[in-house]
This record gives C-alpha cells, structure tokens and sequence, in this order.
DNA sequence: ATTTGGTGATAGCTTTTATCTATCAAAATA
DNA sequence: TATTTTGATAGATAAAAGCTATCACCAAAT
C-alpha cells in the first residue's frame, strides 16, 4: 500500500510518503544473507563492504519492524520472522529478473504485437498474401490488425490506438510519416450480358447514364467514385450504398448496376470470370495510391521503415500483375 | 540475471555491476506516467517534480535500451514495447505490495510458524492438552512440532533447526535461554499379577533383583533409570530396548519386566488399569523437570518468555494432579 | 589462561543518486 | 499573435549508498 500527498511548493523540500520501501538492491542483499548466513561472505559475494550489508540489513529491518536474522558472534540465523518473507522477497526477485529478461529480448528484436489498421477495402485482399511471407522474415513478429474506415484510421493513428496503419493517401495529417508501397487500380466491373461487356477497355464516356453503385461515403472510393460519375454524367446509386465490396459485387451480378472495384479484390476473390465482366477506364484510369503510415516520433520508426522495404518486396514478387510497386 | 564480481582491495572503488537496476520508485513512476500520458500530472499525483519524473524515466529507459514512451508536445503515448513491459512491472509492485502486506501482517502479530522440537517421550501426552487451549489464546500463531531426543534437541536448537524446544532438564548448554516448566514424576509399572503390584507404593530396595525395562540410551529417562537399577540391585534389560513407551508398557503386560513410565503418559494412555500397577518408590520418588528452550539472541524471545507463562497457566489448569507446575 | 581469528556494529567520511528550482524550445490553444 | 502547456536541460542541493578504520564480543587454537 502506497500513499501520496502533494508538495507544499512554499517550502523548498517535500513531505513524501511511500510507506515502508524495500529497494530491490536491499532484498537482494536480505537473499544473500539467508543464504550463506554469514554478513562478511555475503558482502564478499555481493561486491559491497560487510559495513555497508549490514547498515543496508538493518535499515531494511527497521522499514518492515522486525528483524530477520538473529545474529551471534557464534554465526547467523534467519529469524523466524525472516523465514517467512523470504519467499515473498524471492517473488519480487524473480518479477524483476522477468522484467529484465524481457526488456532484454524486446531490446534485441522486434518481439513485440504492434496493432495495424486496415481499410476493409484492402486489408483483406492484400495481407493473405503478404504476411506468411512477412513471417518467414520475422518469425516473432505480431501484428494486431484492426480493419478501420481510412479516415478513421489515421484519427485513431493519431491517438494511439494503432502504432501504423495501411492507408490509402493522401494522408489527412501531414504531421505523419508516410512511406507509399504501390498503386492499385480501380477496375470498372460490369454485368456479363451487359452492353459494355463485350469490348475491351471502356472509354469514360461511355459510362454516361450508368447507374453507378458503390460504398458508403466515408470510404475513400467513394470520393473518387463520385468526382467520375459527375465528370461523365452516370448517375452514383445513393440509395444502394453497399457495405462491403462482396455486396456489391452480388449487386452488380443481379443486374442493379455497374461498379469501381479495387484490382486487388478482384485479383483476390472473383474466380469465375464469366458472371462479370472486368475492364478498365481507357482514358482515365482510376487508381489509388497506398502506403504504410506511423507517428513520426514512434520508438519503433525505423523498424517500420524496415517494415515497409519488406512489404514492397513481397508486394513486388507476388502482386506484381495487379498493382504497381513504388520504389 | 544478475552478474556479481569480486571488490579489488586495492582501489578505493569498486566495479559493481549489476546489470539493468530499476527501482521501486522507478517501476511505481513509469506505472504513473503510463495510466495519465502526462509527466506534469503524474509528477503531481507522486509528490515529485516534473523534471525529477522525466530524469528518473529516461534513466529507466536507458538502463532496458529501449524507450517506454512516445513523448510529443502533443501528449505522451505508451510505446508498442512499453505496453509489453507495464504487465511485468505492475507484477513486480504487486509482489512488492504481497511483501509489505505480509511484513506488516507479521509486525502485527505471532503470525508466524516457529518449530518446536519436544521429546518423544513428553510431546505426544502434553501437547493435545496444551495446544488447543494455546491456540484459543493466539488463534493464528502456528507451531510446527517435531520430535528428537533430547541431546538432539538442544544441539538443532543451537543450529536453528527448531526456534524453540520443550526440553528435560538440565540443558547441555549453559548459553540457552531456559523458562522452568514443570516437574513429571516418573511412576514405577509392574504388571497386575506381579508381586510388588497388590501394596501401594513401593520401597526402593523392594525393586533389588527385578528385570527393568527402559528405552534406548539416548533418551533422557534412560540414565537416571540406569542410575536407580545401580544404586538398589535392579537388572537393566539391556537386550530388549524399547523404541517407545507403548513398546515398554506391552512388554510390561507381557511379563517380560517391570519399567519407570513418565506421568504424563500415564495419564494420557492407560485406559485399562487392570491390566497394570501403578505406584512411585516410595523413599525416592523419581522425577523429571520440563523446560521451555530458546536461543538467548532470538528475536521472539520476549513472545517466548509470554508463551512459556502461557504453558504453565494451561499446565497447571488441566494437568495440576499429574504434574508440578514450576512458578 | 592467553593469543589469534572471525563475527557483526559503529563512527566519520566520500561518492553516487535523487531531487529541487529555473528556464528552455516546441506545439497547441485561445 | 499571445498565452498556455508540454517534456527537456542546466546547475545546485539533499539524501542515500558506499567506503575505511576500528570497535566489542565470542570461538578456536595454543
């Protein structure tokens, strides 16, 4: 039990209060003693003076009230009294060597469960492929990964609830550090028996009166989505507003309209090719740039930096054909 | 882990070095700045000043080599390898706060187990008198009873094998700390058929050529037995030591002999008075005194002194016509 | 019985650590 | 733009940990 009380900031010096404080130095001492039952061996063994064991026992004794060893000139025993708190000096011991012990394996590794925000339009399309390959680099590495909307990614980034999210840009604080990874392509999905399904690559023009359906406004496709359809004059389905890319892939097969999907969620999830078919804008491709993001002042910046080298890699060597890597 | 070496006497420093030290106060810091993200607030809550808490957390974070906190001018934030580590040190100030509890527990009371050694031949047929009084008057106090001959005794007392030991007297070493008990006759048992069994008490020169069963040698009874067999003709059955006094007593009822039995064994264990005669020698009633034995530096002497007037209070209570107690 | 060696304790001093006040630079807020 | 709040740094003071020298007491050896 510990107690507070304030300084009285009138009086250049502190009324403290910490009731009854070993020091882990004074329990490893108390150890010393009630193993070799002798103050000038033990002393020896710590590397201190038997004055200094002595003064440090017996203030320890006094903190706590009782003695713990009973001392003669014929030699030392434990006391009853110090038989009793050893275990219990033991116990804060061996939390403090556990203590150390961690710090020690963190200090020498990257042994540590760092939370990752995704947006739902990527994070499960893009990390089946990437951390498997990820942990054959990393074997102890943990990552927590949280799907989040993009803007809220970056707020809660900011916050602390993430140590580094996956995001597409632009970024909405420039206080971040941002490190891009590559450009995903937007593809223009249409119904097979469509009239647009049969040539290849659409013109933008000719999306003109298309009803045009997508996510909910605070994903970031939603804006782009929105900027194109008002170029061209489709029509954005307002009242049909999707919450996952499944629905409206299964909105678009029943006929309700067209669609932007993510390349990679097409490359990921869409394996019978003959219900839809996948195009792209011929004059106005439309992509999005992603990049792993993090604080700035993070201790674990150039672990992340590191980080972000090895998802470019793995990036490059599996997804080459669906995205484009940014050096 | 902690690596210990050896002073070198001949500089007046030495190198000490154990490696990776936070303190309590450290570890009770970092817990602080962890739950309020704010070194001026958390100052404020510990009683110490700001820069005081900033220092004594930068010197934490070097001594593990990594840095538990995110600092920025817009707040603080738990690092990813701080949120590892805050479990460990809150298990060393939980084990911390188990040890000054249970010290305090201890300060407050005879809250602790003491060993007690008591002879074979006494332990069994006094202590069910005495310790459930006893424990009426210290509810939480915790004997461990253990059994040894009396030189035993007395010598594991001196090596801190027992706190504190019940004892016949004399005690082997002057330097002990003794509190007279009471005085246990030794009583004269022939078997009801025999001779000597139809008067009452018996002369001591009635005993000339009788068989007398004793213990083995290193219990106490067993010289001032052989003395008596000396001094009045008697025949000490070498050839048939008993190992306890249930032994002694049916080789009694089988005719093999007759035997001195304490009083208090008698008192507790013969039941079936028919099958025995009971009586003292008449001219020189054998006795033996009883004693409680510490060590004079022991730190519960003065709780040893209390209990040791407790034992004659509860001795003279319920065993006043069995023993002598010693005020 | 005397001498020697070993025990833990005490006095006075030095070194190290913890803490303070004063003030800083940087960022957020009004 | 001015003010407030944040954590950091410099220099000084107080407290704690450690030292050397020596003590009294007891056990062991002679």
């Amino acid at each position: 039990m510990i107690a507070f009380i304030y300084q009285n900031t009138n009086v250049n010096q502190r009324i403290q209060i910490i009731k009854n404080k070993p020091t882990i130095k004074q329990l490893i001492y108390f150890e010393a003693v009630a193993s070799t039952l002798n103050f000038r061996q033990a002393a020896q063994s710590l590397g201190i003076t038997q004055p200094t064991l002595t003064l440090q026992i017996n203030s320890l004794e006094q903190q706590i009230g009782f003695q713990l060893f009973e001392r003669s000139r014929s030699g030392t025993l434990l006391s009853v009294q110090g038989r009793e708190l050893l275990p219990l000096a033991k116990k804060i011991l061996e939390a403090n060597d556990a203590f150390l012990d961690t710090a020690d394996w963190i200090k020498n590794g990257p042994v540590t469960t760092f939370k990752m925000g995704v947006p739902p339009t990527l994070g499960p399309y893009l990390l089946p492929s990437v951390l498997p390959e990820l942990h054959k680099q990393y074997d102890e590495l943990k990552l927590y990964v949280r799907e989040a909307p993009p803007k809220l990614l970056q707020q809660q980034l900011l916050d602390g609830e993430f140590d580094l999210i996956l995001s597409p840009l632009p970024a909405a604080s420039s206080e971040l550090a941002i490190q891009p990874l590559f450009i995903e392509p937007i593809k223009f999905v249409v119904p097979a028996d469509h009239k647009l399904a049969s040539s290849g690559d659409v013109s933008a023009s000719q999306i003109a009166g298309e009803n045009v359906l997508t996510l909910e406004e605070q994903h970031y496709l939603h804006r782009q989505v929105q900027d194109i359809c008002q170029q061209f004059g489709a029509n954005l389905m307002r009242d049909f507003e999707g919450t996952s890319l499944d629905t409206l892939r299964q909105m678009i097969v029943m006929g309700l309209g067209v669609a932007f999907l993510p390349g990679l969620y097409i490359h990921s999830e869409m394996h019978r090719p003959e219900a839809l078919h996948v195009c792209e804008l011929r004059d106005i491709p439309i992509s999005r740039k992603h990049a792993l993001i993090w604080r700035p002042k993070s201790p674990s910046r150039v672990f992340f930096r590191e980080l972000a080298s090895q998802f470019r890699e793995i990036i490059k060597d599996r997804l080459d054909k669906v995205v484009t890597v940014i050096e």
